[in-house]
DNA sequence: AGTATGCAAATAAGG
DNA sequence: CCCTTATTTGCATAC
């Protein structure tokens, strides 16, 4: 999972709660590195059809921003009017991270030709009857996200302490006590062991727990 | 009012 | 169909 973004933080390092106030400023501007995959040594800044070099898709996105900002229109249109044009309407996050260079390298990929569909649309004002055909749209939109409850998530968190793998009935049976779609329920499962897989790295120093040894050893109080 | 971001739904792809 | 692993998105909310 390369992502795009230069410094690459461990999971443990990202845990910033955006609930306690950091001390730590954020000056980290975007630099530019080679840190994503190479992509073949094709020299065609004007083809989008190959896969363009992380110093297009840097540029492209710079690019992109500046203009989006010179016509006015927020990240959110973006996102809104990419629905409108190929039918996949894409969230404002998704187009911010877009212009930050957030995204995988793949990703960004895949979203700068709807991109620059888009500015093309844009620029070219409103009376130019630009072709308006749906480059590659996959067809098939992206179910909502479904935001469940904290208190229905702490339902589901027990279930999970008491069986982390139900079978399909259970399942079915959960969901329907919860209320929930039992594909909801079915894909909570699934992330929610893929979380205690993270949780739990093969080696046994767990990575937020504290310490496993107990408070039977020979380690000097934490006390300062 | 926009934009940035943590946590985690939803999806893709191989079994 | 369901699972797993890897990724793509986005809700909610901080900034």
């Amino acid at each position: 999972m390369p992502i795009f973004r230069i410094h690459a933080e461990s999971p443990a390092q990202l845990r910033r709660s955006r609930r306690h106030p950091v001390p730590t400023g954020r000056d980290e501007r975007n630099k530019t590195t080679s840190a994503a995959p190479r992509p073949p040594p094709h020299h065609d800044p004007h083809s989008d059809e190959d896969t363009p070099t992380s110093d297009d898709l840097e540029q492209f996105a710079k690019q992109f921003k500046q203009r989006r900002i010179k016509l006015g229109f927020t990240q959110a249109d973006v996102g809104l009017a990419l629905g409108t044009l190929y039918g996949n309407v894409f969230s404002q996050t998704t187009i911010c991270r877009f212009e930050a260079l957030q995204l995988s390298f793949k990703n960004m990929c895949k979203l700068k030709p709807l991109l620059n569909k888009w500015l093309e649309e844009a620029d070219s004002s409103t009376g130019s009857p630009t072709s308006i055909d749906k480059i590659a749209a996959q067809g098939r939109k992206r179910k909502k996200r479904t935001s469940i409850e904290v208190s229905v998530k702490g339902a589901l968190e027990s279930h999970f302490l008491k069986c982390p793998k139900p079978s399909a009935q259970e399942i079915t049976s959960l969901a329907d006590s919860l209320q929930l779609e039992k594909e909801v329920v079915r894909v909570w499962f699934c992330n929610r062991r893929q979380k205690e897989k993270r949780m739990t790295p093969p080696g046994g120093t767990l990575p937020g727990a504290e310490d496993v040894y107990g408070a039977s050893r020979d380690t000097p109080p934490p006390h300062g």
